[in-house]
DNA sequence: GGTGTTAAATTAACACCGTTAACTATTATA
DNA sequence: TATAATAGTTAACGGTGTTAATTTAACACC
């Protein structure tokens, strides 16, 4: 009943426990399923104490979501240091990939779940910026390979050839986490197929015939 | 207030207004935007009539699901009389790309949405019926050009194949349907990207070099 | 030390949601 | 004509996101 914060370091604090709170039980349950009235019982408030850190549920979502963009993005950022231009494009899918399939519901808030008709600007991510932005880092190194002439000769576009890649994985993992548990597809091993998503997709793509799986 | 129905021909005209209205709103508004109560103002009735007819929200839905299911189905049975069997393949992913994309809320609906752990035997659609399943036809016309030995030697099992092209036509469809809208991302034309994915695919998983675009 | 001001947190309330129970009015049948 | 079944209704329950009004405590200042 009393304000038991006055200052701003401990502001933040709660900021992030309503945070962290929100992301558990919206990886756990779902988001739909998930109430504010839950997120704030968690960490033993009422629920419109979390209106004063965020204008509604939405923006707390999108809270989440930035967080997870960030996440992502530095996972990429440590695999941009190989030297081989397919290896970094291939680690890149790899983790990717992973990402998607260990955050089933993270990776579904952010992929996955059209909003807003487009994301207003509430967002904190600085799209663009390699180091906050996973998607900028695969254009860039498709930019590079494209420029070292790796792929092929009737490819004219490399933002064209960022996206496919990018399609193709995202497709693999989507599946996944949307139909993966239905009964009715007899689904082969994910590893086999994202394997061979990777491997056919740069088949098809690059210039030399056969990158090294 | 009275029985307006007695004939089980008017019951199943009612059935058939109500999964109407709930399609028109879910695709104009999306799935969750839309209520039972207002399903049934749209066709003049309370909101508990609809429980006459259907368990639940969720039993409606996956009723609506399921007519999408077969229409998609029957759109692609009719290309499957193609003789050729790539130009099947081809046409396989051109149609069902198509229904995507002109039925966004409905494709998300289909195959972007987890649902009960597994989509519980409530549904009609005989899965793996070439004629109301469309991923049985495309498994079906793979497996044929897999027989024909038309892929890459070291490719041995045809349902991979087939959920490989599968992903890679949900994966442009699906983001197209979930971040198309989003500025921060200079997306391709649609149709290019549909285009090189088809492409590429094939390209990498065909045994002959070129297929023709 | 008393005073006002400000900020944090709470309770109460609103309008809506999916769903169920109880009820009403009509029809078909006996 | 009485009875049973059926199609539809209203009322209600517990839950939702959110807002308004209110309490409580800490601070700044005279």
């Amino acid at each position: 009943m009393p304000p038991r914060i006055r200052s701003e370091q401990d502001r933040e604090k709660l900021r992030a426990s309503i945070l962290d709170a929100a992301r558990h039980l919206f990886v756990e349950r779902g988001i739909d399923a998930v109430s504010m009235r839950e997120i704030a019982k968690k960490i033993n408030y009422s629920a419109t104490t979390l209106y004063n850190h965020f204008a509604d549920k939405e923006a707390l979502l999108q809270a989440v979501c930035d967080e997870d963009f960030l996440k992502l993005a530095s996972g990429m950022h440590q695999v941009m240091q190989l030297p081989d231009l397919i290896a970094r494009i291939q680690a890149l899918g790899k983790g990717y990939a992973m990402f998607a399939l260990q955050n089933p519901n993270h990776y579904r808030l952010m992929f996955m779940t059209p909003r807003a008709p487009c994301n207003p600007d509430i967002t904190k991510i600085q799209q663009g910026n390699t180091e906050q932005d996973a998607y900028a880092q695969l254009k860039h190194v498709v930019q590079e390979a494209f420029e070292a002439g790796l792929f092929r000769a009737d490819l004219s576009d490399s933002e064209l050839i960022a996206q496919t890649i990018w399609a193709g994985i995202h497709g693999v993992c989507s599946l996944q986490i949307a139909l993966g548990q239905e009964g009715w597809i007899q689904w082969a091993d994910i590893e086999a197929r994202l394997q061979l998503m990777q491997s056919a997709l740069l088949q098809g793509l690059l210039r030399q015939p056969a990158p090294v799986a």
